[in-house]
DNA sequence: CGCCGTATTGAGCGCTCTCAAGCTAGGTGG
DNA sequence: CCACCTAGCTTGAGAGCGCTCAATACGGCG
C-alpha cells in the first residue's frame, strides 16, 4: 500500500487545511490561484519571517521545521515569547495593532504556507463554518503557554517536554522526538538559566523520566513527568 | 449639562459594545429582544459566574467589578489564570475544547453582561464588519499576560501594576486607583509569595515610585515603572 | 468595640543564578 | 581520513533572591 504524498501529509495535521482545501476546491480550479493561500517559502536556518512591527500582511502556517518569536529588551537582551510548531499559525498576535509585535526567526531550514491576512477575512466571509473555524483557530491560541507561570523550574521544564511533545504528534504524547530548539531557548522562555535546563534533564535522567542525548528526548514515563509538572521531583 | 447615563458609561468602555449595539438597533427595535445580549446579571463578592469544566454556552463582559478565573491542582491549591476588568470579556478561553478551562469567581459585587455563544456566531455571519471585530477581541486577548515570565519579582510586579492601571482606564495611565485583588492573588497570579508582593510595595513606595495605602494605588512616576518593569530596582 | 481576614515585617534557609571550567559533537580544511 | 575548531552542552562552586514560618499591625464589618 503506498503511503501517503509528503505534500498531503504534511497539510493533514495543519490549522488552516480546511480552509486552504475550500478555497481551492470551491474556487475556478485549475485556472485561478488558490485566493487564501498565497504560496509556500522555505527559510534557511536563522532567517527571519519578519521582523518586530512589521505591519501585518500575511499570517503564516508552519510545515515544516520551527520558528521562535522574541523581542531584544532595553540591554539588548533576546527575550524569546513563543515557539511555533508543524501545522501551527504565526502572525495571529499582530492582529491587534495590524503590527506584529515580535521578530520572528526559524530554527532550522523551515517551510511555511503564506495566508494574506485580508485575503483571508474576505474568503470566510461568505462561509459560515470557515468562520467558525476561524474562530476556533483564535481561541485555541489564546490557551497556550499557561504553565510557564510555576514557581519551581522542575515543574515549568516537564511542563514544557509535554507540551512540545503533544504538539509535535497532535495532542498524542508520543515516546521519542527531536526538541527544534537549543537549551539556551528553553531557559530564556522559561525564565531559566540554560544551566538549569541542563541540569534538571540531567535529573530527569536520572529519575528515570526520560532520556535525552544532546536535542533527541525519549518520554520514559509521560504519567510521572506530568505528576513532576504539578507536584515537583520531590524524590 | 447633565452627564451620561451610566448605563452608558459603562457600555462606552465595553468590547462588545458595537455588536450589541448592531443588534438592537438592526432587529426589529422593540418587539423583540436583543438577539446578542441575552441580560445583565448581578454577582456578589465570590460568587462563582462558571465552574471549570462546564461546558461552554455564553461569554460575558464585565461591567463593573472584576472576575479572577483559577484551577484547582492536586494538591488543592489554587492557581490563578487571570484577572477580568471591567469592559473586557471572559469565557473565550472555552472556545478550544467547548468547555471553560476554569472556574471564574468575582473578586467584589460584580457586574456582567451575558452573551449566548452560538447567537452570536449565528448573528455576526451576516455581517462582515462584525466578524473582523470579534477577530480582533480574539486577536487581543492573544497577546496578554505575557509580562509574567520575568526573571524578577520587581519586574514581574511592576508590569503587573502597568498593565492592572492601563486596563482599568482603557490604555491611558492614570495615577490612582484601586486593586481589585488581593496580595495573595497577585502572588499567586505572578508566581510570588504574598509576602514578597507586600514587601516589593514596600520598597516601590520607597523608591518614590507609587503610594500604596491597602488596595489603593497612585503611580507617582510611569516611567520609572516602565524602566524597572524591564531593568529591574537596581538602587 | 471587638473580631477576623488581610497586610506588613522579620529571620533563616534553599533553590536557582552567575561565573568559570571541561566536554561533546558536528563541520571544515589540509 | 584525520586533526582541528567552534558552538553548544554539561558540570561544579559560591552568592543572592525569594520562599517559609512566625509574629505583629491594620482595617472593615458586625
Amino acid at each position: 500500500m503506498p503511503t501517503p504524498s509528503p505534500k498531503h501529509d504534511i497539510c493533514q495535521q495543519c490549522w488552516m487545511e480546511c480552509i486552504c482545501q475550500h478555497a481551492s476546491q470551491t474556487e475556478a480550479p485549475a485556472c485561478k490561484p488558490n485566493p487564501v493561500l498565497k504560496h509556500t517559502s522555505e527559510l534557511k536556518c536563522r532567517e527571519l519571517l519578519y521582523s518586530y512591527h512589521d505591519p501585518l500582511k500575511s499570517i503564516y502556517v508552519i510545515k515544516a521545521g520551527a520558528i521562535k518569536s522574541f523581542q531584544i529588551d532595553l540591554n539588548g537582551q533576546e527575550r524569546i515569547l513563543n515557539f511555533y510548531l508543524p501545522g501551527e499559525v504565526i502572525g495571529l498576535e499582530a492582529i491587534q495593532t495590524g503590527f506584529y509585535p515580535y521578530s520572528a526567526i526559524a530554527l532550522s531550514k523551515t517551510l511555511v504556507c503564506e495566508i494574506p491576512y485580508e485575503s483571508l477575512l474576505d474568503y470566510i466571509a461568505d462561509y459560515r463554518e470557515l468562520q467558525r473555524h476561524i474562530v476556533k483557530v483564535l481561541g485555541f491560541r489564546i490557551n497556550q503557554g499557561q504553565y510557564i507561570i510555576n514557581h519551581h523550574a522542575e515543574q515549568s521544564l516537564a511542563a514544557f517536554i509535554l507540551d512540545i511533545a503533544a504538539r509535535l504528534h497532535q495532542e498524542q504524547v508520543t515516546l521519542a522526538f527531536e526538541l527544534p530548539m537549543s537549551r539556551y531557548d528553553i531557559g530564556n522562555y522559561l525564565g531559566l538559566a540554560p544551566e538549569t535546563v541542563s541540569r534538571l534533564f540531567t535529573r530527569f535522567q536520572s529519575a528515570g523520566l526520560l532520556q535525552v542525548q544532546n536535542k533527541k528526548i525519549k518520554i520514559i514515563s509521560a504519567d510521572k513527568l506530568r505528576w513532576v509538572s504539578q507536584e515537583g521531583l520531590a524524590s
